[in-house]
RNA sequence: GGCCCGUUGGUCAAGGGGUUAAGACGCAUCCCUUUCACGGAUGAAUCACGAGUUCGAUUCUCGUACGGGCUACCA
């Protein structure tokens, strides 16, 4: 391992629509690893696909990361010496390349029209091989520069006809590489595909771009999913006839985030009810919504916690970590190398730890909002706080503080008599009056002086406090939940409590 | 079909020749709490299978099965 070069990794999406969890595990990944090795971060747009091309997806990734905190160091939007950053911006940089590789003998012109190459699936499409690759057993049966006179070939260039750059794999030969995370893999290039390189719009494949971009922009370790494993064989061979294999990054492919059925996809999400997207994405073409964990109330902390420990630990029992902590523990060989299943139950657990965990004032703003949005305001900003630390530890997901939080700002709608009203009698009628006497003539107000009160004045009237506590605190919340209802009452003030009670009084 | 990768409780997982095979989520029971939670305790539940190597395999090797990925002028 050659330790004297700056780490510098990369995150490659493209912009084709939203960002879903095993997207956000590779960016964090790769920024941990660029952080705990002191290293740069880059995020490189890869829109070489123009069809696929989605507006609104690029903003809409980058607003992810500002949300995760993973925001890179150089960027398309944050700068940088390696520039451009989006690939569709580097054209005209990947032709020079493709032809060197015609010009050395390893890529080749191919000249096969689509329908050309339908034509050939059909054709050699067997039950033995049901998806024919344009290989080294077919090449010689196609159009391209191999088969073709040169004569020919110089007339079709010349004449401008539509044509790609395919890489041609050698016979036979074995390609073998170490991955970080799985050790030796080795393929025979006999079996893979003379991919193209250069698409007949000008426009590089992934497989060129990859190669030439990691190389340019001097990236030192490159991470991506599994998926891409069958095709490294293919970047390997780049990187030796193009860059030579010592200046190759060292590769690792993160194992693949499952759903309830293979690799997780949003309509998993859908389905099962649990997000696969970082944040809500709209499809502007279709205009459908995939929701997004933000916007189902989780906790940019937690998100990214339960994402790290999703195929990686290290080694202790810790579960919950900080991002300092993640950065200086992580290392990518701890990282396992099967596919993990995602547990929805087990990410609302983090999201609840991190709500405890953290103060109420890091998230009022978010809880502000859902309030107002359900039309309650907060208009007492002094009692906000204490009432979020008072019931945090009851909500899981962000809008569940809607309905542990709302009452104490706007009295509730619904009240659960069923809970009262077979055990309600007259001697209870007039404890309460009772009460809000007591109540109104107090000058003290806290908790536990109103429970001493409240104790007292049960005990003289030969009452179980038990009988009398429920009733009180349907009163106050509505229902039968909420923290301990002495401390409500507190945070509530002398004036809602009263008037609670005695609008409570009337209805039974 | 071919190729590649993987396989420890339902899920995430530690461990890695000799262990009572950690821990967490979830589930169940109990304690705490005159609500709901939080917290605490306990419990059920795991090394895919078959050969080999070995005094001894969950751990190493090889097969098999199963799961997943790839097999586009998509990334």
């Amino acid at each position: 391992m050659s330790s004297t070069k700056k780490v510098r990794v990369r995150f490659a999406p493209s912009p084709t629509g939203g960002l879903h969890l095993g997207g956000v595990r590779t960016v964090l990944y790769n920024y941990l690893f660029a952080k705990h090795h002191g290293g740069d971060f880059i995020l490189r747009i890869e829109d070489t696909d123009q069809n696929r091309y989605m507006p609104g997806a690029e903003d809409y990734i980058f607003n992810c990361l500002k949300w995760t905190g993973l925001e890179p160091d150089e960027s398309p939007v944050h700068g940088g010496a390696f520039g451009p950053y989006r690939q569709s911006e580097r054209k005209p940089l990947y032709r020079q390349y493709a032809e060197q590789l015609v010009k050395n003998g390893n890529a080749y012109y191919a000249f096969d029209t689509p329908e050309e190459l339908e034509k050939m699936r059909a054709n050699f499409k067997t039950e033995q091989n049901p998806s024919p690759q344009y290989d080294h057993t077919i090449r010689s049966a196609m159009r391209n520069s191999l088969t073709l006179p040169a004569n020919e070939v110089e007339k079709l260039l010349a004449e401008n006809v539509r044509h790609v750059i395919r890489i041609k794999m050698p016979e036979n030969e074995t390609v073998c590489f170490t991955d970080m995370i799985r050790g030796e893999v080795s393929f025979n290039t006999s079996v893979v595909d003379d991919k193209v390189l250069l698409k007949a719009d000008g426009m590089p494949t992934y497989h060129l771009a990859v190669v030439v971009d990691d190389y340019l922009m001097q990236i030192s370790h490159a991470f991506r999913g599994e998926e891409w494993l069958p095709s490294a064989p293919v970047h390997i061979l780049l990187w030796k006839y193009l860059f030579g294999a010592d200046a190759m990054p060292q590769w690792a492919h993160l194992p693949l985030i499952l759903g309830p059925n293979g690799k997780l996809s949003k309509r998993d999400g859908a389905k099962y009810g649990f997000p696969v997207f970082a944040m809500n994405w709209t499809n502007p073409a279709t205009g459908e919504l995939t929701e997004g964990f933000k916007e189902k109330g989780f906790l940019p902390e937690a998100f990214i916690n339960l994402l790290a420990v999703l195929g990686w630990n290290d080694g202790s029992e810790q579960e919950i970590f900080t991002k300092p902590e993640l950065i200086e523990k992580f290392s990518i060989e701890r990282v396992h190398s099967g596919g993990a299943k995602f547990d929805y139950e087990k990410a609302k657990w983090f999201n609840h730890e991190w709500i405890k965990k953290l103060q109420a004032s890091d998230y009022q703003l978010q809880v502000k909002e859902l309030l107002e949005n359900k039309g309650i305001a907060v208009t007492d900003q002094a009692q906000f706080i204490p009432v979020l630390d008072l019931v945090k530890e009851r909500c899981i997901l962000l809008p569940d503080f809607v309905e542990q939080a709302g009452f104490f700002f706007k009295a509730p709608e619904k009240y659960d008599l069923d809970a009262i009203k077979p055990k309600w009698n007259e001697s209870k009628q007039s404890f309460f009056v009772a009460l809000i006497r007591s109540f109104e003539l107090s000058n003290t107000w806290n908790a536990h002086d109103l429970e001493t009160g409240f104790k007292e004045m049960a005990a003289a009237r030969q009452i179980k406090p038990g009988e009398l506590l429920l009733p009180l605190r349907i009163m106050l919340v509505g229902g039968k939940f909420g923290p301990g209802v002495f401390q409500i009452a507190e945070l509530l003030g002398k004036e809602e409590t009263v008037t609670r009670i005695k609008y409570l009084l009337t209805l039974l």
